[in-house]
Formats: C-alpha cells, sequence, structure tokens
DNA sequence: CAAAAATATTAAGCTATGTTAATATTAATT
DNA sequence: AATTAATATTAACATAGCTTAATATTTTTG
C-alpha cells in the first residue's frame, strides 16, 4: 500500500511518530478506480473520507431536472468526500466520479474516529484540513455572489491551473455556476491554448 | 465578564477543567458595540475572533460598486470572523457590522494560539467549529447553484428563522444573492407575517 | 484508421433577475 | 406626535444567462 503521499500530507501540519504511522496504515484501505466510475454514489450512505494519491475525481450534485453542479475536483494530495453525510454518517448528497483512472486511500469513519482517540494531535490535522476547506468556500461563495461568469471563470483557472487542463468546459462551467454554451460565449477565446493530454 | 455562554459554548464538545478556563478567560476581551458600528472593517488587519454574547452581526463584502453581499450573520452563541484574514492575519475582505447593541467575545490569534498550545483538545473543539462551517457553506454553495431565487429565500426562513425575524428583507436579499426589489416580487405574499420586535 | 461519442461553438429566442424610479410603508429621530 | 430616514412594493424596461438546436471539433472506441 502506498501510503507515502498521505504520511507527508499529514506530516505538513503535525508530526507523527512510526506507532501512529502504523495505526493509520493499519485504517487505510487502498482502491483503485476506473475512469467513469464512482467512489459515492447519491442516496448511498457515504462512508469514507479519501485521499487521492492520483487521478482525477469530481465530486456533483446532481439535481432532479438531471442537471449537474459540480461541487469540487480532487487531483493528487486532495481529501475530498461528502463532508456532511460522511461525518453523520447519512446517504451522499453527491457523486463522487473518477475522471481518469484513480488511485485512492479510503478511511472509514470508524476509522477516523479512532484515529482521533488515539492519536490526539491528529484534531489538530484535520482542523487544519477544514479551516482551509472553509475558507477556500466562503470565498468561492463570495465570488459567486459578487462576480459575473466570465470573471469567475478566469479566476478558476488562475487558482487551479492544473485541474482547468484537466477537466473539459463543461465541467468547469457546472463548477461555477453558468451552462456550457453560456461560458462558451463569454469567455475570452485567446485564453483556450489547451492541448488536453492525459 | 460574562464567559457563562462561552464555556458552555465550548463544553458541548471538550470538557474543561477551571485552570483552563481561567487561561481561555484571560485572553478574552469583552466588547460592547453600538448598533451599527463595526468590529471590523474591510482592509483593515483582521484581528479576532468573535463569539456573540447578545446582540445581531452581519459580515458582509463590499464590492467596488457599492454592493454588499451578505456571507452570514451572527446571534448569541455564534463565532464570528473573517477567518481566512484572521487566521493569516490579512486585511479583511468584509464588513463586521452590528445590527442591534451586541455584546461579544474578542479572542486575537495569538490568544487562540496559545489556547491551542495549552489546551491540546481545543484543537477538537475548533475542528467540529470549523466542519461545521465548511459543511454549511457547503450546502449553501450547492443550493445557490441548483435552486431558484424564491426557494432559496424560503430555505432560509426556514433554515435560521430566529435570524430571519430580526433582519430585513434586504440583507435576506443580500445573503441569498438577488436585489431586494426582485425578492420582494417572488416572495408569496402570504409568509410575510413579519412584526418586527427589537 | 474509421466510426461513434463526447465536447465545444454558434445563434435565435426566452426567462430569471437586474436597474431605475416612483410610491407606500415602516422604523428611527427630534 | 411629527418629521425624517430606511425599507418594501410595484412597474417599466434592460440584460445576463438559459434553452434548444444545429454544426464543428475533439476524443474515444472498435
Amino acid at each position: 500500500m502506498n501510503t507515502s503521499l498521505l504520511i507527508s500530507n499529514i506530516s505538513k501540519h503535525i508530526s507523527l511518530n512510526s506507532k501512529q504511522m502504523i495505526l493509520i496504515e493499519s485504517l487505510i484501505e487502498e482502491r483503485s478506480v476506473k475512469k467513469n466510475n464512482y467512489l459515492i454514489e447519491q442516496g448511498s450512505v457515504c462512508k469514507y473520507i479519501y485521499f487521492v494519491n492520483s487521478g482525477l475525481l469530481r465530486a456533483y450534485c446532481l439535481s432532479q431536472n438531471g442537471k449537474e453542479s459540480t461541487v469540487m475536483f480532487a487531483i493528487q494530495d486532495w481529501w475530498v468526500t461528502d463532508m456532511f453525510c460522511f461525518l453523520n454518517s447519512k446517504p451522499a448528497m453527491i457523486q463522487l466520479k473518477a475522471m481518469q483512472d484513480s488511485e485512492v486511500l479510503c478511511l472509514s469513519k470508524g476509522g477516523l474516529d479512532q484515529i482521533f482517540e488515539e492519536i490526539p494531535e491528529f484534531n489538530k490535522f484535520f482542523r487544519i484540513l477544514m479551516q482551509n476547506a472553509y475558507c477556500r468556500e466562503q470565498l468561492r461563495m463570495i465570488q459567486n455572489l459578487t462576480l459575473p461568469a466570465k470573471e469567475r471563470y478566469e479566476n478558476f483557472l488562475a487558482k487551479y491551473p492544473v485541474i482547468s487542463e484537466k477537466v473539459t468546459l463543461k465541467q468547469i462551467a457546472s463548477y461555477i455556476g453558468v451552462t456550457p454554451e453560456f461560458l462558451s460565449t463569454v469567455r475570452d477565446p485567446k485564453k483556450q491554448a489547451k492541448s488536453k493530454k492525459s
């Protein structure tokens, strides 16, 4: 099991001794997801939080009319789940789908609780993770309330350059909250130097 | 200094001994804000996180064109600040204004850091605070992306009944991201049984 | 490599929401 | 209580963004 990236991710904020690393590793499962397969499906209980070792995931909400709204993307070194439903063991509100073949590490709610109990400093790590997530989401909210679509798009490109070159325009549109047709008309054609490599 | 509400707020998630309580109290300042006065002003460094003992605060972002976007309201028992700027000691992106005469407890960044050091369990408390804030903001984001203004308004009334009866329609409009004129035309007139008491 | 599928572009017409401005109502101030 | 200021309502007109659909382009698949 490849936990080196995970350990270094955690070690950015707290220091772990080898016993603690071993505990964490014992509670984690490795999983591969093929492109277009799901890690979380709307309606089924959200049991895991995922750490991305490689690949690309997209979390999105599916409305009754079939419209998709992207909640977040996740690439290497990111944590992702339907946080509310994971923490409360509820049916997921989102789909989490692999956009490319991906490798993830899975941690269950019970596993996380056990880590909190046995490694109290992990609360600090998770606090920082949640602080960052909250601040990110709040900034996004402000921008959605104050900026027109074109600027939201440009901000997205500037903030997530790596993700931008891996996802489709349609998916960016659904993240910033407009239709792909509309985004296509407003974005500056000069900036379309996109040649996708997968 | 009235810290009873604060202590019970913290004690919902972690248990504090009296030494710890005294430490926290030593790092906190009490402050009264008169209606229409500011606790945070856009551009000046955001030094404190506030816990509301009484009253009503509103955090909002002011655009260059003078448009206001409400980031959050805060009533008794809530924590509020410009989280990103507070955590990073940056100039605030928001204004935090008292909508009624209010009593708050102020905790500086240095004070918070000291609490984290001396009461490691406080990381757990703050983790939970951040988890809740993140989940709330994410749900708001999803609703903004998927629901029309009228439903966003009704969800606001349902989710924040106490706040709803204390703030103006204009302020709710700026929270859900529409103009007050438009909200006025779309909301169901039956539901306007609002008789404000301050 | 060709065919099929997905994505992106373009355009016409439509709708939700914004703007401005005038009036009515409610709350704050003297 | 009267005056002033803020908020809410209403309406006419303007616009950002949506819908549908047709076409072009790129990517995926057999």
